[in-house]
DNA sequence: ACCTGAACACCGTTCAAGT
DNA sequence: ACCTGAACACCGTTCAAGT
């Protein structure tokens, strides 16, 4: 008994060292709960039990943690969404993935824009294009296809991280959504007629299967390019 | 002559004075010269032979100075691209003008995410949907294609942000993006086939005309689903 | 090899004190 | 009304010192 205490104290010591993985599912949990402006060096310490300095040993800095982070959410993305079924609906599925895992972890969103050669970002090329391949059609059509349906997912991203930095974490975004529109129609009518008119149909709309409709609309214009 | 050169200097004076357009002015010229990272209350200050306290007088804090910066230049862009030529060319001057203006001012580019309800916002959806409406088709599908478009523009405008924060203020993009190809190339052939077959595309393309194909791919998705 | 935590060089913001 | 600038409460990062 003394001894398998002393085992199990054992493994769970070689458990509580400090470690990459370690550290950067700290920093997911602490981002998830608080949103960007709550990981910092020192709470992530704090939670591990550990000086601030111990982190840099085993990360380079703060923005390579929060990339790292960001890389982590994306490939487990990419490996759930690896579906057999045709090209249009594999798109569908990772985009939506996407979107859901931002929905998730909102921080994710800013952090696609970093460095192109992130794994996150090279995940989610790789799998749009081995995916628009499929639909055929010249190289320079299928750059253009590929860039623009992941600069429109990399917009919606970008758009889903900077609402959540607005409201408290946790909040429901159709909520946040009609606090848009109500500011969308106290615009004055003569100079923003059109943001007036589409007030309403912000507030009611489903902002996912918007998502939706808008990979729809680029796929449509893929197949009408070809 | 004394008389003048008094008078002149009490209207230096007077042009000296701080006011809330000079300070959005010199913010606009240092994160220019020297990008996101160069604007601090206190170099803004030094610039304007103030004290630091002085600049909260006129303006509520520096993420409202920085969306403030950024509703001025697009302004600017709006209101410069205002042609009377057809809808679909005139979304491709206000893209094209949207791309060029982040050119020149990058840390544009992610102030467009702030607060949907911002006159930079504002003033791209209100242009970019009066000039669709002018195409016809239903409301929800204006709806879509107004988003669609102005997530794209987003995608591009947050990813030119972020590049730009990647290399020294001034360097050109397709240095850059050889650099992103080069590293594109060397990834591992087994795990991103199709990143590395457009590595190639990368290095040789405009970006510009590029992105101006992503506009005519989502306008071509409009006609087809309208 | 890995961890500690004080120290450093910065931030944005506030506010009593001035004019 | 507007400006000054020291002070405050934070940051990320470093590094001598420990184990």
């Amino acid at each position: 008994m003394a001894f398998m205490a002393r085992k199990t104290k054992r493994v769970e010591r070689r458990t509580d060292a400090l470690s990459r993985e370690r550290i950067i599912a700290a920093a997911i949990d602490i981002l998830d709960a608080g949103g960007e402006g709550a990981l910092t060096v020192r709470a992530l310490a704090a939670r591990l039990a550990t000086g601030s300095g111990a982190i840099y040993w085993h990360v380079a800095d703060k923005s390579e943690l929060l990339a790292a982070a960001a890389d982590e959410v994306i490939a487990r993305v990419i490996t759930a969404v690896a579906g057999g079924t045709g090209p249009r609906e594999a798109i569908r599925a990772i985009a939506l993935g996407i979107f859901d895992a931002i929905d998730a972890h909102p921080w994710v969103g800013s952090q696609l824009f970093r460095e192109p050669w992130r794994p996150a970002t090279l995940e989610i090329i790789e799998s749009v294009s081995g995916q628009l391949s499929a639909l055929g059609g010249p190289d320079a059509a299928q750059f253009n296809s590929v860039t623009a349906l992941l600069h429109y997912i990399l917009g919606v991203a970008g758009q889903n991280a900077a609402n959540a930095r607005l409201v408290a974490p946790g909040t429901d975004r159709s909520a946040f959504l009609a606090s848009v529109a109500a500011r969308w129609r106290a615009q004055d009518p003569a100079k923003y007629p059109f943001v007036r008119q589409m007030a309403a149909q912000l507030r009611d709309h489903d902002d996912r299967e918007q998502f939706l409709a808008g990979v729809d609309l680029i796929l449509a214009g893929i197949e009408a390019v070809r």
